[in-house]
DNA sequence: GCGGGCTGACGTCAGCCGTG
DNA sequence: CACGGCTGACGTCAGCCCGC
């Protein structure tokens, strides 16, 4: 807010344009905090995101080990067992065309 | 007074340089200060993250050793 | 001389006290300077730990992902 | 190595024994230093043991993999197949006794 | 209680570097 | 190049806290 106004992102590199050590290590002590705190920002919302991540995996496996305990009903998407030979149809064979 | 009406008298040029220095290494030293705690704070911000990381990596570890064993 | 053979010299206790003090602040200084740059040497190791963790997590969370899946 | 002496750990608590704020939060920058480097060597064995163990998981689950592809092998604790019904004693009931 | 070690805060000087 | 804003380093004062 103070330093070079990171709010409006006008133009770009302004200090000399250095690409040496004067991005990633400014002189000026708010230039420092600025960067220090953005850096802790990018990192906490990547943290937050792979714990929000680790948690729906938890509840989508628990919630899947659920389903398998409390009942023998087979849901997936590879061809359903139950629903095999109900209809005539499966056992005849295309080799007639 | 005509004598130092402008700022062209040396002691008065000194006087206001040394003023306008005071006030900056005030803002200076407050600045480092600031940055200083920032530090801190950020540190302790990262040990509780990597904390949980470590304790969660651990977690995950234990379960999908379980699933290849 | 005998007049200030010993340190009872008002004076020269005070001299000797600026003397200490000053030596104590230099050394003051030059510890507060190690303990800014152990602090921020600590939280560059503390990103790049957090960082590989994060990166981990995100493996072994795929990883799992594919076994419930 | 300067403040406390961190090799020996004798006394316990020297200064005051408060357990306030002199513990975590010292005065003197030589034991904030000492505190600050305890923790980051206890963090960094704890990350390079949870490293190791991924490593060690990853490299045995492979072996895994690979010693199931390679052949129709079944090894493991579980009742083996493979070894079901070639003696003719498992076909024998024990219920002669 | 008191002297002394460390540190916080101040003002000053010197120097760097961006800006006109 | 000259000027001014920030900061590094110094010495000094005031204050805390610990050991005697």
């Amino acid at each position: 807010m103070s330093a070079t106004g990171t709010g409006g992102c006008g133009p770009g590199p302004g200090p000399t344009s250095g690409s040496g050590s004067g991005a990633s290590n400014p002189r000026k002590f708010s230039e420092k905090i600025a960067l220090h705190t953005q850096r802790q920002a990018e990192e906490t919302a990547a943290f937050q995101e792979v714990m929000m991540d680790i948690t729906s995996t938890r509840l989508q496996a628990q919630k899947l080990r659920l389903a398998r305990s409390q009942g023998p009903y087979y849901s997936g998407s590879l061809p359903n067992v139950n629903q095999i030979g109900r209809n005539p149809q499966d056992f005849q064979v295309t080799d007639a065309a | 007074g005509l004598s130092q009406g402008k700022s062209d008298d040396p002691t008065m040029k000194r006087e206001i340089r040394l003023a306008k220095n005071r006030e900056a290494a005030r803002e200076c030293r407050r600045k480092k200060k600031e940055y200083v705690k920032c530090l801190e704070n950020r540190v302790a911000v990262l040990e509780n993250q990597n904390k949980t990381l470590i304790e969660e990596l651990k977690t995950l570890k234990d379960l999908y050793c379980v699933k290849t064993g």
